[in-house]
DNA sequence: AATGAATGAGCTTTCATTCAT
DNA sequence: TATGAATGAAAGCTCATTCAT
């Protein structure tokens, strides 16, 4: 039988399935509660499963935390890397779908922005999740900056500094999230995705076109 | 010696003195260990004076971080409304002061940059701590909107947005701190101020010279 | 030996079986210390657990004083049933076994009595408190009234008030439980004994044989 | 001038009258929070002044609790003794006015009611509050003991035993408190004295009219 | 692999007491 | 005498972690 060969392999998963589902029970617990009032009590109930399978799957609650902020610091990445992945391989268009894919209802996740905020605000005092953190942005930062300076070469942007025209851009997304972060009711997605849209416009008038929506 | 002053507050303070000194020591210790792992030991300790003097000044622990955020909301407000107040009335003067204030030395301080990264952490949690983090931008807002306002009646800004500009200016400066909040070490107040001056810039050219350092 | 199951309570018991036991080293704390000065570290001391338990089972400290409370009601009531049901259907004999059961060495305990002592001087305070120790002398009281009643019908007692005679009846009761209360020494549970169903033959004339020990 | 005569004693005189008021404040606290629940600053407040004035006129908390008892102790026995001098010297009448006189609306006192109660409540717990109630009992114990046996000599009660009559008619007044303690609305104080002086009327038929109201 | 009762360190909070004013 | 800010020991309670089942 097929299955007998897969036993195992299916327990690994299995276990591997029990992490992950604790994590998203993490994420929301984060969300709802906030980071300093996360309890693993919270978590696995979240998870519908019992008091003490946490210590069982992580060494730790202080385990469980970080490996909550790898996941998500990873699965950003997966997000962006898939829709650039999904689009032609053109500079411009690459600069306005990663200016999208941050407010586009189909990547955004309200409760994934909470925990990145509870994670910040953590950052100053805790030197791990910093780092975490700066992975983060670091890999995205990289991919904007390549991408700005090929259009920068396309284009005659002589007097356009890539780094810091970059530094911008993710600062500016980043300060974006926070309005909607606070103020859910009545910062739009749409409106934030404009405002990113028309930084990358300025930046780089003779490509405008591809900065509209 | 000063030391002597400092070692030995006086035994009886008004309750006002002792308020201000256990917030400075409140967020000093946010600062330091985290919103989540501030304990009032650390907070009486910071102000050398004993454990059960918060509970004395301030209601409870919650109370006491309550205040501390209304604090250092007044202490923004008070900043910007001090600096423009030393600047000409001409709101591309203005608007570059404000741009510059927030990076500047004078008035750029790590442990209140931590502070508000660490109640941002917790907005999504805590509705009482989201009122006060966007009764600071509100106020800000309104301002940047005025001066953009006042600004685009005197070039000719047909195109510009107030109210969206406005938006991604205050966000570019939250992302910029967050940058700083994140990686003091490589990110400099020197290149942020810039990025956010040419923000203006780019949104304001007529005024360009108003916007350079 | 049976002392090491007393000091190895099984490490898993049930709930309600820990319940249980908390609420009697709640009574023993109680009586050796007073309601004031009994701490929650008495209580779990005196079960041979630790600190934590009594929140893990009980809401609070005043939840398990409450309950507590509940318990010797329930427990007192407990007492007279089946004292009455081990006693022939008369109401004059019933009336002699309900005299003698709070003063019978089989039912009497001086930790409950000083528990009811603690909880009557706690009621003016605390209606939650009051209430439940009214419950305790309804339901007895309301079994007096009936057998008087019944009694007053065989014999001819048209001038007794069995209402009134009952609450004269339970008053004596328990002065003389405060008489041994304060002064277990002096006081003996005999005399009370005598003094109680001497009440009844003063009252019940007709059945005074019966009231004799 | 006189004052300057007077002017030491005065100070005394204010001393003593500052513990009174203290005490009194204490009885208040003590009918409203329970001896468990009342803290210094309850009774510095009932009494219209500041935290620290308690430690200046007692030694202790502790200390005042026990002034406390034993002031309401003298207060009692002071009632009993006015109302017996206040009326002829016949043990009849004189057992009359003190089964009528702990439930005088004159005398009555809820507060003082729910005090002895409250110590009554410690008194198992702490030796010295039992030692000063039984002095309570023992001196009014006395008094009804010498007036029984005077009234037996009187009439032909040579069944009755004085000892054993008065403990009862002492328990059966502090039973009937109880029931106004823990049911001050539907046991009046009209009815719990009937009930005493039937009691005594029972006992001394012959002197019966005198345990009429 | 999973449960959930039990632990106990460590936190916030209370409050009698002290003492500079 | 009196005040009330300050102290600090001690309390109740929380909750990550453990472990018998």
């Amino acid at each position: 039988m097929v299955k007998e060969a897969e036993e195992k392999p299916q327990r690994r998963a299995s276990k591997e399935l029990r992490r992950r589902q604790l994590i998203l029970a993490t994420i929301k617990s984060i969300a709802k509660y906030g980071l300093s009032d996360t309890k693993l009590s919270h978590v696995s109930k979240a998870a519908g499963l019992s008091q003490g399978i946490i210590n069982f799957h992580f060494k730790s609650k202080e385990d469980l935390l970080i490996e909550t902020l790898k996941y998500i610091r990873d699965d950003y990445e997966e997000t962006w890397l898939k829709a650039l992945a999904a689009c032609p391989d053109e500079p411009a268009a690459m600069l306005a779908v990663l200016a999208c894919v941050d407010f586009d209802a189909s990547a955004f996740d309200r409760n994934k922005l909470a925990v990145w905020f509870a994670f910040w605000g953590e950052a100053s005092a805790r030197p791990i999740y910093r780092r975490i953190c700066k992975e983060r942005d670091e890999g995205y930062s990289q991919m904007i900056i390549d991408l700005m300076t090929r259009l920068a070469e396309e284009g005659s942007y002589e007097a356009v500094n890539p780094v810091a025209v970059s530094t911008g851009f993710q600062a500016l997304t980043e300060g974006l999230w926070l309005a909607i972060h606070l103020s859910p009711k009545s910062v739009g997605r749409e409106d934030t995705k404009l405002i990113a849209l028309e930084y990358l416009a300025l930046y780089f008038p003779q490509h405008a076109h591809n900065f509209k929506e």
